[in-house]
DNA sequence: CGCAATTATCTTGACGTCAAGATATCTGGA
DNA sequence: TCCAGATATCTTGACGTCAAGATAATTGCG
């Protein structure tokens, strides 16, 4: 927390309106344009707003994950194998299409996940070099649990917006990550 | 919907006509509808993208700052220290509590940097406890190169919103981080 | 003044991730 | 058929991070 009063004592004081609504970003920018003020800073404020906003959200979804023996990269597997339908099997390589990590990443989680008897490496009956990936009861069970909690999280976690500004959000970010993929 | 496939690519990966303004987080949305129809999932796709913009920026950024011999976390501290202004010199604690690490992080990345001789530490003469970490010439050079490489880049990274758009988001995420904040 | 609580920094050990490369298998063209 | 290139997965080694706790110095209470 490095929230300062929006009704403190500074506004009694007649301090300057618009440093209250000043937040942690603001200052950085401010600091950069008295000790660079030739570089241009306009976009800091939103990607330094998307990192942070970013960081306490991962923090508060791992906390959920945590609560079920998850974490969230162990969550992230187990998540994509259970929307994928029955019978919950996936290669390593459709694993790897739908998390962003590296494949060495993948063959970690796959380990820890066997080795906590949620998972398990089937031979796939057509390819000898590949496996399949199959959701154990177990690991159905979890997810199943730690999915329901973490999309009652995810409402908490955006219930600071109103209705109209998570769909103003919502469309930006759309956009936003449509010039990326 | 009709019958999925044995192996999941097709699903995972499908466009088709009546998907081609779906995304990547919609066809994850549209899964969970299907597995779990009785779950909330309305908040899933704002945090989602939020979660793949960010990684998408991220690694962005930091190919500029692999440019200049830098990481993300080195970055970090010599950005900190360069905007904090002359004599460019900051406590472990001060940077801490800028950087959203913790104690034993920024102890690592100070050991790095000093290594790579873009800092020094310095006895606090007012804390025999504590240190001062200074950037040295070298690394006011290499952070002053680096941030305005960084700031540029910036700048093509939110190219792909109008300027009313990157004001808008901006505006929903300095709500949305005070939240947090 | 003396000592317990606090503070500042560092250490340790466990993870998760990545890049690069190894291994085994499959595939298509000659 | 054969084999060179492509593909699927795993291995290795290096990092960066964290949680928990150690160490040393400072502070403030009684």
């Amino acid at each position: 927390m490095t929230g300062r009063k929006r009704f403190g004592a500074a506004s009694l004081l007649r301090i300057d309106m618009e440093e209250l609504d000043k937040d942690h970003v603001d200052k950085i920018l401010a600091q950069w344009r008295r000790e660079r003020p030739e570089l241009d800073v306009s976009a800091m404020g939103l990607l330094g707003r998307l990192a942070r906003v970013r960081a306490h959200v991962a923090g508060e979804q791992e906390k959920i994950f945590s609560d079920h023996g998850l974490t969230s990269a162990s969550f992230d597997v187990l998540a994509t194998l259970r929307r994928s339908g029955p019978p919950f099997q996936l290669s390593p390589g459709e694993l790897l299409a739908a998390t962003m990590v590296t494949s060495g990443t993948m063959t970690n989680r796959i380990d820890q996940l066997e080795k906590a008897g949620l998972v398990e490496r089937l031979d796939n009956p057509e390819d000898r070099r590949g496996v399949i990936i199959a959701l154990t009861p177990e690991g159905l069970k979890r997810i199943d649990a730690a999915a329901a909690a973490h999309v009652t999280n995810q409402q908490r976690l955006v219930a600071g917006l109103e209705p109209a500004e998570r769909e103003a959000l919502n469309g930006l970010l759309r956009k936003f990550l449509a010039t990326f993929e």
